[in-house]
DNA sequence: GTCTATACCGTGATAGAC
DNA sequence: GTCTATCACGGTATAGAC
């Protein structure tokens, strides 16, 4: 019984590390085969086209990703009881299931959360993966920030979500930008630290922006 | 005398929308040159590789930004005096030139602010780019936050400018997720409200996240 | 059913002729 | 400034090995 990993999982992370870094068009079948060390025509065999290659590495993790992040949220309401959780903890729990994943033995998951961040600031692929993927579970916690705010206006409330996705993810794609601006004194790579300061920050924000 | 456009800037302004749009190796030097109604050499003719193109379209408009947003700071100090400019106030100077070019009558600086989303968030460019050409800018400006926070701890000065920096990217990415996401409630193309809320929301997160 | 070798044919960047 | 040739690369299909 050898520790085996399946050649199809074997492209599904090459390609993953590679369109994460490059982009789509930045990124050839022949290079994903490569770095799978696998036959050129095997990632046809089994995926069919590039962009079914693609699509294929976005969904691999979507569903646990969703999971994991509406448990956090309903354990933050188990815990809050009738009340509702504060505005901080829908966020933390919002944010810290991405820690844990990008911290996680598995170095895919990493890889992973930075094809989001390309994903999702793309006006391209935005339509076509992000909102059918992802914007179920956002709504849940928007409709938990929505409880805990009841005078807040709600078009706000979705501004105040994209100042939030937008500070994610340029956590999540991990450019290396910080370091360079602080002069090393802060890094791209330092998730603790990151989420950390996201958390009161976009809390404050949204209680400040949605007031009146 | 026609208002004519040379074809220099007719080949820098499609390829600064195609690039914005679809990233640099989505990109070829044929679309370049068909959407600008020029023969495919005469980019090369112009500037030389592709790779200088996109570079040529980085730069044409970095000064002119850079410039203006260095004089709205110099602006809010100069009203403010002694004691320096608030943290709204500063936030304000950082973002207001983005709004101020998004609207203008040139397309192209919309574009040309998606291009640099574009860029901001990719690990491959940011480095050759972004900091080389905008940090000198956003120092000026953390320095002002520091003099405005004097107790606040320098790293997190840099994380929030971070959380500050990804909001305003996808914002200026223009991805419509906001739109489907609110059903139609926002807008992405709604720059004077993004702003209007992204600044008290930032300049909360700033004093909350820096505290202690 | 899994995988490999290879061929096809379009496309693209670039250089050099004009 | 423009036209055209070159030559490499890339997506995909197919034939057949294990």
């Amino acid at each position: 019984m050898s520790p085996k990993i399946e050649k199809k999982d074997k492209i599904l992370d090459a390609a993953e590390a590679l369109f994460a870094y490059h982009g789509y068009d930045g990124v050839t079948m022949r290079k994903i085969a490569s770095e799978a060390g696998v036959d050129l025509a095997l990632a046809g065999y089994h995926f069919g086209k590039k962009m079914d290659v693609f699509e294929a590495v976005f969904q691999r993790r979507a569903g646990e990703l969703n999971r994991t992040r509406l448990e956090a949220l309903q354990k933050v309401q188990a815990e809050a009881g009738k009340s509702g959780p504060t505005i901080e903890k829908i966020i933390e729990a919002f944010l810290l299931p991405l820690e844990i994943a990008q911290e996680s033995p598995d170095p895919g998951w990493k890889n992973y959360l930075a094809l989001i961040a390309y994903v999702n600031n793309s006006a391209v692929w935005g339509e076509k993966l992000m909102s059918s993927t992802f914007d179920a579970l956002v709504l849940e916690f928007l409709a938990a920030i929505k409880k805990a705010m009841p005078d807040a206006d709600e078009e706000k409330i979705y501004w105040c979500y994209h100042n939030l996705s937008g500070a994610l993810t340029l956590t999540l794609a991990q450019t290396g930008r910080i370091d360079r601006l602080s002069n090393n004194k802060c890094h791209s790579s330092d998730f603790q630290t990151a989420y950390g300061i996201m958390i009161p920050f976009v809390a404050a924000g949204f209680k400040e922006a949605c007031k009146g």
